[in-house]
DNA sequence: AAATGAGTTTCATGGAGTGAAACAGCCATT
DNA sequence: AATGGCTGTTTCACTCCATGAAACTCATTT
């Protein structure tokens, strides 16, 4: 797989400096220059840049770097929550690549839900659905997902509503929600559409709030239920990943 | 001023990218070229290199350039405000290096003040006041404002301390605090010390809550009333740059 | 159609980034 | 004290890589 380069290798090399602390809150230059596996000489050089444009500190203390003070100046101006098809869609294409079916971004809106984001799989046979399409919020993997982590109030509002359409048992319902809930995801096969299976699991924002669910779905008969559970840690992976990038 | 430079060039400019959207959400590529003064192909590849890291994208719509979802990640791990004293200490010793006295900082702790961080001026003459150390809340120009934002609840609670140890005015106390509140900044002259004079601004945090109180301080033979006031604006710039560096 | 202005790619050039090695501090050991 | 091991920092020759002018697209405007 050759990739289209025209970037400046020391630029790539100071953002991996610094996302070295997405999950450690201070290091020293060796231990940057380990994870990196770049010279110590030119970690302290790329730190040096950092720390000069406020990227990067240095505690007083333990004489070890953290990020600056300047990403806080900037986070004013992050992306929000409405933008999340553009935010997320980077992350969705690598799930489709990571597991080839469809991968499809979905959110709540009264008693439907809506599919904000999809990208479709490249093999032959697939899903289409488009983007903007609303569809009931009482049946598939996603609609499971959305209401599991939604109020009390709405999941019986959907209740009410499906009730007239579907003989949904009011107490199996509830129960497949709390089930929901348990595992952390949800599948439907054949459910909503013949023939289509799918798996979706929540995004919940930093603040643990119920963002959007993502879910990936393809023709039942490749997408197996063995196949839809062996991808399952990816696709909790991929949404808790979505999660932090939203308020 | 000749500065010790062993830093990486490209990477510099890349974070002068980034820090054009402090205070816009998107930009075109040329708006940004224009701002940092830099050649289109070189922004294309600086923001292609960005944007390859996730610390840059493309709005779908509109074409133009948003800071990307990485940032998200990163602020996870920000300074936090107890970590005030290591990152506000650079600017203080900026503005040090502007004024040439001794600055502050100081928080508030129940009924007394407290200096978290302290730079000393380099001038002979000097006031020794070492970090840690713990004073009234109702004397002394970075008291005024502490008191003056905080709640009134406190500020009754220092009265009433005050009140017994020192023979001041409920009614003058608090118009004080109201004229602190008004201008924005306060000062003292040998109220605390004798020979000491200070100057205090408020360091109000991004949610626009009071810090701490910055304070610029020496004798009052050097530090005349006349130079504290010119002093004011450069301290008052300092303040609220410090308070966007924290949550 | 021609012209403007956006973004993107190409390419020769030399200046800039690189990493090995040496240097300098700072604690533990010996 | 002297040693060794560990940091972070600086130096420096080499060459490679970032640079910016210019050429090239592709829309949109005149």
């Amino acid at each position: 797989m050759e990739e289209g380069k025209l970037t400046v290798r020391s630029v790539e090399r100071a953002m991996d400096i610094l996302l070295c602390f997405v999950d450690v809150k201070e290091l020293s230059l060796t231990e940057i220059a380990n994870k990196v596996v770049l010279h110590k000489s030119t970690v302290h050089r790329l730190l040096a840049s950092l720390e000069g444009k406020g990227f990067i500190l240095r505690d007083g203390a333990t004489e070890k770097y953290r990020l600056g003070f300047r990403l806080w100046e900037l986070s004013a101006n992050l992306v929000q929550s409405d933008d999340m098809g553009v935010v997320l869609l980077p992350e969705m294409e690598r799930l489709r690549d990571q597991i080839g079916e469809t991968v499809s971004l979905y959110v709540r809106d009264g008693n439907e839900r809506v599919r904000i984001q999809a990208v479709q799989s490249n093999q032959a046979i697939r899903r289409v659905a488009p983007v903007g399409a609303r569809m009931p919020l009482y049946v598939g993997a996603s609609s499971k997902v959305l209401l599991a982590y939604a109020d009390e109030a709405i999941q019986e509002s959907v209740l009410l509503t499906a009730d007239g359409a579907v003989g949904v048992d009011r107490d199996v319902f509830l129960q497949m929600l709390s089930e929901t809930r348990k595992l952390g995801f949800a599948t439907s096969i054949e459910e909503r559409e013949p023939g289509a299976a799918a798996v979706s699991a929540p995004i919940l924002s930093r603040a643990g709030k119920l963002a959007a669910s993502l879910a990936v779905s393809g023709p039942s008969n490749r997408l197996t239920p063995e196949k839809m559970l062996a991808h399952v840690p990816q696709i909790l992976e991929a949404a808790r990943r979505m999660g932090t990038m939203l308020r």
